[in-house]
DNA sequence: TGTAAAGTTTAACCGCAGTTAAATTCCACA
DNA sequence: TGTGGAATTTAACTGCGGTTAAACTTTACA
């Protein structure tokens, strides 16, 4: 069994490879709020158990046992999130801090049960994809709020769940996982972003969000239509 | 915050005070598979916190904030063992070991929804008495199946949960928390005991078992009739 | 009442995961 | 192309909770 350090590091790892495929030892030090000293060690560590592949001064990456075990402590985050959520009506600030500790203690009995509880599900409350038994994420066709362009139409697909004030701040705009939005303008320079936001019922409330919101909401365009409102 | 380490401790000398008012070094340690060194060594660490007194070789007792740490714990554990039973169906001889690691991740917000999911309970599965958030426990007026003598007649209130081998054999036997038995005869030297039990709809079965059974559970005596059956 | 055995504590050590400080490597730019 | 600064790694150390071995109490009994 690996220690719960080890998890959290091969997650961290697994995560800011999405972006980079190479993790730079400070790149995680940083992610984790540890030294760079510490993450060298831990990263020599897990090199030696096969479970990360490491070029000094270079960076770091997963191997295929690290990615597995990486998978399945996200599975576990996930499941546990979204049980929270509907189980036991944990606001969805509030999840992401309880599974980081459940996560570690799940066993594969409860791990099952908890799946079947739920319907087997595909996402999180954030919307974020819940890796199957075997570790794979089904493909998604996303990009961010901050890739769309005026006139674009898109359905949200998931939200960062990192930061449980910006999670309360989407709350209160309705910013969820399956809403629809329209961009109705962009401004040049700071790039603050006007979307329409589809309440249901016919309705629908305006806001003005910058990259700090437009880049940590994930979406699905819907239409091309690129004909100013204006 | 205490570690889970010193939870575990605590915990521990909590229980074992139950049968001696002080513990011995020994017995802690053994109680919790460490070396006597290692008791040794948390036991001044806790009285350094004025969690435990120490009489150095005769022995330790928890002081009043230790014993409240300790209850919240033990309320922890068999909250998250009625829950898993209850909302997920996970069998009464595996809550024990399951509960052991989720005792220690359980915030109080998430301690408080289970509590109004299960109704506020008073007992867990094994019929342990769940303490109050003030760590209260009701008192109970019970004994064990050993002391019984031929012709009483009681109802199980408690059965020792921390041995799935005897939980499954228990749970076969049908002798759970709210059963009722009646001691049919008792064996001289031995001390093996038969007794019948209610199965329900005017069925009962018999069985014949010894101390290591009629020690683990705690009945609560409904009659003092002695006249023997035979 | 002296002594041996049993129980307890102390001492020296280990692995884990972190720290700071020093040494090393890399890279960009003059 | 040499060099300074930034990033990384190594070295020395810390606290935690465990270990074994040695030293020390306590106690029971001859």
């Amino acid at each position: 069994m690996n220690s719960q350090a080890i998890e959290d590091y091969l997650k961290a790892i697994y995560k800011l490879q999405v972006r980079d495929s190479t993790v730079l030892t400070s790149v995680l030090a940083s992610y984790l709020q540890v030294s760079p000293s510490a993450a060298t060690g831990m990263i020599k560590k897990m090199a030696a158990s096969n479970l990360v592949r490491h070029r000094p001064y270079q960076g770091v990456e997963l191997t295929a046992p690290g990615e597995k075990i990486a998978l399945e402590v996200i599975r576990h985050h996930r499941l546990v999130e979204l049980y929270l959520t509907e189980a036991l009506g944990v606001p969805w600030d509030k999840v992401h801090d309880e599974a980081e500790k459940w996560e570690h203690v799940l066993s594969e009995d409860l791990e099952d049960r908890i799946d079947a509880f739920l319907g087997y599900p595909k996402s999180d409350p954030h919307g974020a994809p819940i890796p199957d038994r075997d570790g794979k994420i089904s493909d998604r066709d996303v990009c961010t709020l901050s890739e769309l362009s005026t006139g674009d139409k898109a359905v949200i697909i998931e939200v960062c769940d990192e930061d449980a004030e910006i999670l309360r701040y989407l709350g209160e705009a309705h910013l969820y996982p399956r809403t629809e939005v329209q961009v109705t303008s962009v401004t040049p320079f700071d790039e603050l972003m006007t979307i329409r936001i589809d309440l249901g019922n016919c309705i629908s409330s305006e806001l003005v969000v910058g990259q700090k919101i437009t880049t940590r909401i994930l979406v699905k365009l819907l239409s091309l239509d690129k004909s100013p409102t204006a």
